[in-house]
DNA sequence: TGTACATCAGTGAACGCGCGTTCACTGATGTAC
DNA sequence: TGTACATCAGTGAACGCGCGTTCACTGATGTAC
């Protein structure tokens, strides 16, 4: 009974370990450079195996960006969490500490996403790009509820938006690839920013010219 | 005496082509997937001629680097030309101009550096993210000279510069990467955010708790 | 429950190819006299 | 200016290796009766 394996049981398990083989192999190159046989001698199957899971290696970075998202907006589910009465500031260092531990925690994910956005093959490439401007999009969205953004122009509430998450990628990416003792500084680093941030945007006006 | 070729010369020559040759295959791709027979066919030398102008590939990426950083100070000091009674408003949208300009004429440049920043071997990793160190030091020392900044801690002068830096980084990758008719809005979004990150800052005081 | 057949995840041999690196070489450019 | 020798950028054959992909296969799991 414990022992229970069905064949499809037995396959996603297969599936999954070649995934996770494949984000350990990548950790210190890039998915152009990961190689299939790689992959198989990492999961311990031959070769021509992992054609009974994935067509190619891009359809692979493909499943790896599908994971890594899925694990990023859970995230954002916690960032967006309603908190009644929190101040922007404590809004800000909230969302930094989240930011923070779900780093720390799935860190080969986030470095998977930040390296592979410029790197990766094209088709891993766009679908990454993609993923990141739904994530503005939707982060411009809940800016768009905040009062003092009522009179702002579409394109300012996406400055906005991009300029936050190009921010929380690169804390991510410092914190991913730096060494653990600093990450608590990179945390602070992205708190005083986010705060400069946020207090820069909501004293702006839509228009404003020199 | 115009067909002179000294042999030092035509080493140069060969030498430059090398490097021109690796940023051209490696614009959709990565330094760690070059191969040292591409550049070779690239260059129409044998593959073996390689090797009297750098020890490896990776030789070559550290080259790349330097090639590439010496591009991007020059537009540092571009930025940094003074131009008495501006206002900060003014020195932004001056600073997006001019990192527009360069990054439409050097596209190839700082697609290798943004890339190769997360994406490169080990060393050139390193290399990279040494020069970006020394960049954000440079603009805190810039930076700590405007009256608004007086009483600021070091750290946040860091934050501050490291928070543009990045924003800048990420204007630059999407500029090189994007088509050129999306140049302008790119340049437009980068504006407005430089100008809320100055906003910002220089209404922050250090050491601002909520 | 027992038997006969179907499915299909994983096997293993084989292929042609591009890779980095070695080595002894060639022949034009440079230099000493 | 002319000659004899040194230098060294580029050559070309050869090596062993890991690559992706093909193909016919095996044998445990699943299903129909």
């Amino acid at each position: 009974m414990t022992e229970t394996a069905s064949r499809a049981d037995q396959k996603a398990r297969t599936r999954q370990a070649i995934l996770d083989a494949a984000l350990t192999l990548t950790a210190d190159s890039s998915l152009v450079a990961l190689s299939l046989r790689q992959v198989a001698k990492e999961v311990g199957i031959v070769p021509t195996a992992f054609y009974r899971h994935f067509a190619s290696v891009d359809d692979l970075g493909l499943a790896l960006v599908d994971e890594s998202f899925a694990l990023l907006r859970a995230m954002l589910r916690d960032v967006r969490r309603p908190e009644a009465g929190a101040t922007f500031i404590g809004i800000a260092d909230a969302s930094v500490e989240i930011l923070a531990d779900h780093v720390s925690r799935q860190r080969a994910h986030y470095v998977f996403i930040a390296r592979e956005l410029v790197a990766g093959p094209a088709p891993v490439r766009d679908a990454i790009r993609l993923e990141i401007e739904r994530a503005e999009g939707d982060l411009a969205t809940d800016l768009a509820r905040v009062p003092a953004t009522r009179e702002w122009s579409t394109s300012d509430l996406h400055a906005l938006s991009a300029l936050i998450v190009s921010a929380m990628v690169g804390t991510a990416q410092s914190m991913a690839t730096a060494r653990p003792e600093q990450a608590a500084r990179i945390a602070d680093q992205a708190r005083t920013q986010l705060r400069m941030v946020l207090i820069g945007a909501f004293s702006w006006r839509s228009g404003e010219r020199d």
